[in-house]
DNA sequence: GGTAGACCTGGACGC
DNA sequence: GCGTCCAGGTCTACC
């Protein structure tokens, strides 16, 4: 029997909506079981790879179907309280040091450092939110991870992404985990390209592992970039200064980061302000229309952007915590669900 | 500073 | 089953 731990969240925490409130939850490793209520992955760990299930309140019982889960019976997600404790089972047991290592994993990925008072501070700006309590954002449990998640969503349709984080950690990845930097760092681009079918990005992502690697000496100094005192603008000069990260990765990183001052704006925030904002005329004319529309959120604007189009995708595909990994998660986006 | 074209893959579509 | 077209953000060359 494996390590059981549990982890006290912040007062409004609620695990099905915060792990359900960004597209990330839907790539490799994670897996979100819509019927169960439950969020797995393998984590990486010092003395290797650990599958952890986590949990929130009573398993699930017969108690109200999740839509879509026809036939089985499904969580009641009204019925748990937030802030209950999650609790997280692996399947090996965990030492000392991994406990606190997984723990500090764990509370990234999820955002628990964002309390309720940070949560406020955000409705306060923003309070079409407050009602169903949305503020946090999924994240990966380390900011590698995140750096290659958004490497792999730029110039390719959404399955092109799920397809190349699910090879990443197939081909690369211990235990089935994501890959770590120093394992990629080793990498021949070529093996990248061909089995797990990233393309061009093959020696970027190589690159990219080699600077993680090689850290304050000359690389990525995750410290400096994780330090809310390091400003906005430094942090976003040094992104766009990598391999691979453009305007539009370099601002989805600043998110992941924490700092939501700035808009992501691709295809999507096109058609976003299209079709829900009722914008008109050229891309680069509604993107500039879209980023005058948030400005007023200041500090907040991404997250106000974001809700605002995630809300817009679950009254096409149904709530996101209904989502399965490999039929809705596939065809969330925008792209597909304004085809006719 | 702005613009055009190449970079790759996978899905859609037509034949 | 095959060929063609298209979507997607970054990078480089060029004006």
């Amino acid at each position: 029997m494996g390590t059981r731990l549990s982890i006290s969240p912040p007062d409004d925490f609620l695990l099905w909506r915060d792990v359900c409130s960004y597209g990330y939850f839907l790539l490799w490793p994670n897996f979100w079981d819509p019927r169960a209520g439950t969020f797995t992955r393998v984590m990486n760990l010092c003395e290797g790879p650990a599958r952890v299930t986590i949990s929130q309140g009573k398993p699930a019982g017969c108690a109200r179907r999740v839509r879509g889960a026809v036939g089985e019976p499904g969580r009641d997600f009204d019925a748990i309280k937030p802030g209950t404790a999650l609790m997280c089972v692996f399947d090996r047991v965990l030492t000392g040091g991994e406990k606190k290592e997984v723990k500090a994993q764990i509370s990234r990925m999820l955002r628990l450092d964002e309390d309720a008072a940070h949560v406020a501070a955000f409705h306060e700006v923003d309070p079409r939110w407050m009602s169903t309590g949305r503020a946090r954002l999924f994240r990966s449990p380390s900011f590698f991870e995140d750096v290659l998640k958004t490497v792999t969503s730029c110039n390719v349709t959404w399955p092109g992404t799920l397809s190349m984080n699910r090879r990443l950690c197939e081909v690369v990845g211990k235990g089935g985990g994501f890959p770590e930097a120093r394992v990629l760092a080793r990498q021949r681009p070529a093996l990248l390209r061909s089995r797990c079918r990233v393309g061009y990005r093959d020696a970027r992502i190589v690159e990219l592992a080699r600077l993680f690697v090689a850290g304050k000496k000359g690389g990525v100094d995750i410290e400096w970039f994780e330090d809310p005192a390091t400003s906005d603008d430094d942090i976003h000069k040094a992104l766009i200064d990598l391999p691979g990260i453009g305007p539009y990765a370099a601002a989805n990183i600043m998110q992941l980061l924490g700092r939501y001052s700035r808009l992501p704006l691709d295809t999507e925030s096109v058609r976003h302000g299209r079709a829900v904002l009722g914008f008109k005329g050229s891309s680069a004319q509604v993107m500039k229309r879209v980023h005058a529309h948030f400005a007023p959120f200041g500090e907040n604007a991404f997250r106000s952007y974001w809700f605002e189009m995630w809300v817009h995708y679950e009254k096409k595909a149904g709530p996101a915590h209904t989502w399965e990994r490999d039929t809705t998660g596939r065809v969330f986006t925008a792209a597909n669900m304004n085809k006719k």
